[in-house]
Formats: C-alpha cells, structure tokens, sequence
DNA sequence: ATAGTCAGTTTATTTTCTGGACTGACGATG
DNA sequence: CATCGTCAGTCCAGAAAATAAACTGACTAT
C-alpha cells in the first residue's frame, strides 16, 4: 500500500491518517489551535525545513482544514486559519496532548516534572483534562467496553 | 528539528507525536484496538513493506506501548498486545476515527455512504460516537472555551 | 543605499520507504 | 523424505521523500 491509497480506505482511521498523519502536520495543528497563523511563525516554532512548512501548509489547505485568509494587500500575504473541519480535530490533538502528560511529563526529576502546558475550560473556571465519553449514557470511553461491527459504509474487511 | 529531537521538546504533543505520529504506525494501532495481534496479519492488512511493519511494531514495544508475548515455542513466536500505556492512546484513535466518521463518511453517493465501523458500548448497549468532555463539569470541549497557559514542566516556550 | 520582514521556491544531499528475494524453524502432504 | 505452506522476520538495491541552505521577490524601515 502507498501513502495516497490510504484515502481509498473503507476506513475513517485510514482517511483521517491520510491526511493529518505525519509528524509534522500534527505539530502544525498543534500549532493553529495555540493560535499560530503565519507562515514564518509556524516555520519558526517547528524549526523544519521550509519546504515541508509549506507543503503540508498546502495541504491542510487543500483539503479543508485550514484556510488563507488575506490579511495584507501589499504584497500580498495569507495567514493560516482553522476552518469548523479543522476545529473538528480539536478532540485528536487533546487526545494526544493527554496522553503526552500522562506518560510524558511524570514528575521525576526535578527539572520538567508536570505538563508543560496548562488547560482552563473558560465554562467551569477549572484546569482539566479531556475525557472521552459515550455520547449516549456519557460514561468515560474503555476499549474493553466497545464492540465493533461493520458499518454502512463497509466494504468486505476494514 | 530532527525526528528524534521531537521527543526532547517540552510538549506533550511533540513527545508524544515522537512515537506515534507517522501514518503506519497509526494504522497499526488502529489494528492492535480491532483485535490484531500477529505479524502476519499486520502485514496482510496494511499492505506495507515488510521492513516497515517489523520497524514500526519494535518501536511501539520499545517505547512500551506494545509488549511481545509468547504463544507458541516450537518455533519460538510472540504476539503483540497492547500494553496498559497503549490502551491509553485508546482516545487517540477515536478521535481520529471521530473526524473520519464525521468528514470522510458523509452520506453522500449510495455505495460507501456512512460509517465503515459502528461501535457499541456494551455497557450501555447502544451505538455511540466519542465526545471529548472536560474532567470537570463534564460538558463537551470546543477550542474556543480552552485557555492554555505554562505549565509547570514548561521551558521557555512550548 | 542597505538591511530587514515575509512567504515562499529551487537545488543538492541525505534519509527513509519500497518491493522483492532470502533465511530458518517447523508442520502437513504425497 | 522431498516439497509445499506457514510464520516472523532480515537483507538489499532502487525509488521516493525530507533536509539544509541558498535564492527570489515584493515590500518597509533606517
């Protein structure tokens, strides 16, 4: 299998991989929900090379999850915002963040010890951690208590 | 910034983006949480390079996500299992099958038209959908309403 | 006139991925 | 007992992707 079959996918873990799944295109969403917009702000922060900055900036573009929005006429620029498919991925990069502070920011040593970002939900007033729930009886999420089963959109395996 | 430097930086996303954050590795977790376990089968279904496959399975064993346990001796063999540490990237695979579901799924054509998996929660025994709640009101999470700020494992800036 | 900002593109080199063959231990078939 | 099939890899050469660093180009500020 190839990289752009992936999108082919009767997968909706496959099709989402296909498009945010590299490591630097997560740093870059990690980077627009902190609320960074502009090419050489996102160039600067991850340190890569510009080339892929732009590639994958292009990308996320093309395929709706983020959008140039002209900020400058003269010459020409664009910042980079998130669009409401973007937004929709808040839940992943909070899915990850949590599980970077659980098993990543242990205190050990003095130095580091804790995450190194703090979260406040404005609605409540308190710092929190995201927990995935069942939308119907809203109990925290446990593999174990998930049964899978080929859905609509199944073609023969997935 | 290099590969291996994303494991250094005081993120949570990048640390944890270090070990997850490339496409196969993602779609071999994907498989893990459906109940696969043999290389074999890892193999048939991602349809990838052999070398990638025994690269990517060694690297979630070596970063304690996948653990190797023996299920026959004559020839020697293990199987791959998610360990404790990897049932917690459970959230993480959700979500993304979340925005699949949601974006990739859409009722659109007749054929494909809905989501290739549903998921049931035995314990409430319905058909669900993951929603990211906040630990302490528990309402529903939305960018927006999320204010981050330094956290005590910050450096400089993160 | 010179330097700096900003958003890229181009190029040459290095790294990674790919497909395919190969190893090696065993079990089943004829 | 010779061959095929299963399983879990490793090894290798060629193709694809990532990298660093220089360059373009339009403007602004000094």
């Amino acid at each position: 299998m190839k990289w752009d079959d992936l999108a082919q996918e009767p997968c909706s873990v496959a099709r989402t991989v296909a498009v945010i799944g590299d490591r630097w295109t997560l740093m870059v969403l990690r980077d627009c929900f902190l609320g960074v917009r502009r090419f050489e702000d996102f160039q600067a922060r991850l340190g890569i090379s510009r080339t892929i900055t732009a590639e994958r900036l292009k990308r996320l573009v093309d395929e709706g999850v983020l959008r140039k929005v002209r900020y400058q006429d003269n010459p020409l620029r664009f910042e980079y915002r998130l669009t409401d498919k973007g937004h929709d991925l808040y839940p992943v990069i909070m899915a990850v963040v949590s599980f970077g502070d659980r098993h990543y920011a242990g205190p050990e040593g003095q130095p580091g010890a804790g995450p190194p970002l703090l979260h406040r939900h404005k609605t409540c007033g308190c710092d929190f951690h995201p927990v995935m729930t069942c939308s119907e009886c809203h109990a925290p999420l446990v593999a174990r208590d998930v049964e899978t089963r080929a859905g609509p959109g199944a073609r023969a395996a997935a």
